[in-house]
DNA sequence: AAAGAGATTCAATAAAATTTGAAATTCCTT
DNA sequence: AAGGAATTTCAAATTTTATTGAATCTCTTT
């Protein structure tokens, strides 16, 4: 990934002849400037990674069929008896967690049986933590 | 409307006459049935909310915004020193994190000054957590 | 009250995610 | 090997989100 660039002091922001609110300035320059501040920030491929593990936990259909397989293993004919929809749509959102690892699925027999992965347990108690 | 046939078992998903794997079955059926299972998962309103905290985070440019607020507070001049974006595109940014909770915007004389909450702050521990 | 800095809003456009329905795949049963 | 059940795949249509640039707003300074 490229490396954040810093060499050039290129006016990054706001006119700072006029310079920033004292307060802000003061602790920029503390912790390093702007330098230090990009510094503490995660490079951007995990920022990308982590969004879309966000992603894939924004939609109302996914968080249910979290919740259903927290209880227990499930088939998809009764995750569809769950959330009530077309077959290709659960498909498709069932693939779409799979992805990012919050469920895993395993045929057996005529069967494919989803399970909820520790990263899914995990996902949903942060839910719970953060919602409050 | 069809006429009513005799006791209509509510096929509420796959094909009950040959039933689900038997794993499966045993295990609904310790645990309450169908009902059972719809009991514990979170109502609609709340999987709704919830799928919104995280469409706010599912982002890179607002998880960029999160970890830079979290270092300190910072004048949206300075956020966008970070971020290298337009200030239309960042004020899109920034308002649905403050939609959510996630930040706050307190207007200090000639700037805005954002910072992040405790909710913002237990969004990025379990980003942490999450990731392992 | 005019001018300028710092930010937001708005409407149009572009891009990404979701939904749909038909077709395909896999495994089991006869 | 034919038929059927459970599930996935695919491409097209729809909906939602994000980006852009111009206009607007607020606060400060002169």
């Amino acid at each position: 990934m490229t490396p954040r660039q810093t060499s050039p002091p290129k006016k990054i922001c706001c006119d700072y002849s006029r310079g920033l609110p004292d307060p802000i300035q003061k602790d920029l320059d503390k912790k390093g400037g702007m330098e230090g501040l990009l510094s503490r920030i995660p490079d951007p491929s995990s920022l990308h990674a982590g969004s879309r593990l966000y992603q894939a936990l924004a939609d109302p259909i996914r968080l249910t069929v979290m919740y259903a397989l927290i209880s227990q293993p499930l088939c998809v004919c009764v995750i569809k008896g769950v959330v009530q929809i077309a077959d290709s749509k659960l498909s498709y959102h069932l693939n779409i967690l799979k992805e990012q690892d919050f469920i895993s699925g395993e045929q057996q027999g005529n069967w494919i049986i989803y399970n909820i992965t520790d990263r899914g347990r995990k996902a949903l108690k942060c839910a719970e933590h953060m919602a409050k």
